[in-house]
DNA sequence: GTTAGCACTCAACACCATCGAGTGCTAACT
DNA sequence: AGTTAGCACTCGATGGTGTTGAGTGCTAAC
């Protein structure tokens, strides 16, 4: 991850360990932690006074915050966001735990369709908070691959394979029976029109094709609606978000009430922030974190996102990462996400060689 | 919904409408209803004295409970079962509501993978409960088409559309540089070897296959990838099962504290169970009630299910239903389910046809 | 068979006292 | 100047108590 210029000034050492360890007590057991665990449990060679002065300064600094006044200290977003940009350990991952995960990945080497769900499953079961992933999408959908298989007398479907291995189907209803002989004559002949081909120049060379003849309309009847499908596979920001181990987040205490639970399940399905979401995180290659509040949308603040982007900068990109609760893992996650995310790119890479 | 011949002994009229008046009550409120509610809300022309005593019969015939003494009473799930299956109306859906969902279905009609998952919407919508839906899955898969497409030196794209319009991509590594002409002479062959097929059929003829020669090899090589492909495709129960509108479960007061909640979760992903009730509701070709506890799973007992298969009896069946609190509008579930599987049967038929 | 009357039950609610974890502050110590 | 012991203080959590009221079940009269 790159590290961003810390906005706040740099903390001291002291300050910055007392931190960390409120922030890693606070992860693991989800209650507000006080100044005398601290040193019995850190060996921090300081008194719990010393040590409540130091939780005062945090907290003044805007770093935690306390429930109520008799209660330990809990990190705040901002609390957080220092931990994850300048004092967690976001180093490699764990050479076991990247074997076990590139070997889930062999598992299944050959459904490319499958990669980016098993990377949520992965992400989600390593982590044991949500992962996500979408697929890899293009700017711009390139056709490889046009097909046209008959289904009844007028019904035809119509398969587009596009140059990175997604795939349409759309049903195609006939003015009048065709024969399959055909439709396969029709296939080839937009096969080598549009193969290869962006939906602009895919449209310029269906123009200049000869409509007449019952072959000739075939061709056009059935070019419109690949336009059609490239259009609309072109306007689909996020074509689809898999998520897996929404169970997990369920478990965490800080959404027993399930009103909290509910806006959860609401934030995954605000594609258009996640939308943008990918937008930012495709632009800067790297593992990115959004914590709590920094997320605009309401029913985000309680949770906190880990994303990374795979795939090819300007060609296709997708995103996997994970969502949980804002009390969460975070070197763990940027580990995993991170290297999830680079092996990701080795599979795209692989197909596209 | 064919009527089961009941197992307890038919109430009287009075009694029924009592039944009947709790459960309209208790459905829509959430709340336990008392004897004089009932007598103020529904003009039953007796004193709540009698109504208290008819309770009291109810309850003794184990189709009422009260929560704790001084509680009113709430259905159980024999009283609920009680009511689909003798007196509840569940007469043809409104021709308003008709036309909403034809008019909704309308909208896609070129897209048949997505059919069930508009059906799960369209159920969910309509119910504000979740509504479920699986492709139509054939017993024995018949293959349709098979593709190669080329995608990098020594890696290609094996496509198999299957009679019912689902689609299979399988990503094969070749031992050595193989030109799109090729794979397209050895799909062609495929296709004509495979079409139409089963897997065992298919096998067969795979197996009388020269495999000498450059193609022969390439062809055997794919042929057991695409064997591979429709086993796997067969031995698949539930291929998938769409789930929409778990927001308006998440709403119901049952499910306020979380565990229960988590529970409803857990039970979707009990594939081996829903598989098991698809069979079900496969061999019967009409709408299936399951309610509460009689669902054997013990994640299951707190919510019921209404279900419905469409597709083609002995070919490809799938389902279509809702998912809910057992305090449900059975009546409303049961028509729209209803009526949504005799849609997916016409779209499927026109598929087919 | 129906109903008025009534004693009874029990969850829900509000109130109160207790407790203890954890704080902030002050004064003493190094 | 920084650290620490001591201590008063705060406030959520816990548990006990009393009250209320919805709703029941039963009995006796109609």
């Amino acid at each position: 991850m790159a590290r961003r210029t810390r906005t706040t000034g740099s903390l001291d050492p002291r300050s910055e360990s007392i931190l960390r360890a409120v922030i890693e007590e606070y992860v693991s057991t989800a209650v507000p932690v006080g100044s005398n665990l601290l040193v019995a449990r850190y060996g921090l060679g300081v008194s719990s006074a010393t040590v409540r002065n130091i939780l005062a300064a945090l907290e003044s600094g805007g770093l935690l915050t306390h429930p109520h006044t008799s209660a330990g200290r809990i990190p705040t977003d901002a609390g957080y966001r220092y931990f994850v940009e300048g004092i967690a350990d976001t180093s490699q991952l764990a050479p076991v735990e990247q074997l076990m995960i590139r070997h889930q990945f062999g598992q299944v080497q050959h459904a490319s369709e499958q990669w980016f769900r098993l990377a949520a499953t992965i992400l989600a079961a390593t982590n044991r908070i949500a992962g996500l992933a979408t697929p890899a999408k293009p700017r711009a959908a390139h056709v490889r691959r046009i097909d046209l298989v008959s289904i009844s007398d007028r019904l035809a479907s119509l398969i587009i394979v596009f140059r990175e291995g997604a795939l349409r189907q759309v049903l195609v209803t006939l003015a009048e029976p065709v024969e399959q002989e055909d439709l396969t004559r029709a296939a080839v002949i937009l096969d080598g029109l549009m193969a290869g081909r962006t939906a602009a120049d895919a449209e310029r060379a269906l123009a200049r094709i000869d409509g007449d003849g019952p072959i000739g309309t075939l061709v056009r009847r059935v070019g419109e609606r690949v336009l059609a499908a490239i259009r609309d596979y072109d306007a689909t920001v996020i074509e689809e978000v898999f998520s897996d181990g929404l169970l997990h987040v369920m478990e965490a205490p800080e959404f027993e009430r399930s009103d909290k639970l509910r806006r959860v399940f609401a934030a995954l399905e605000n594609r258009a922030y996640l939308g943008q979401l990918l937008d930012r995180v495709a632009g800067t290659g790297a593992v990115q974190v959004f914590i709590g509040a920094e997320n605009a949308p309401p029913e985000m603040r309680d949770v906190s996102l880990v994303l990374a982007p795979y795939g090819e900068p300007g060609r296709a990109v997708g995103v996997v990462g994970v969502l949980g609760p804002t009390r969460m893992a975070y070197p763990q996650a940027i580990g995993t996400v991170r290297f999830v995310s680079t092996l990701m790119n080795e599979l795209v890479h692989n197909i596209d060689a």
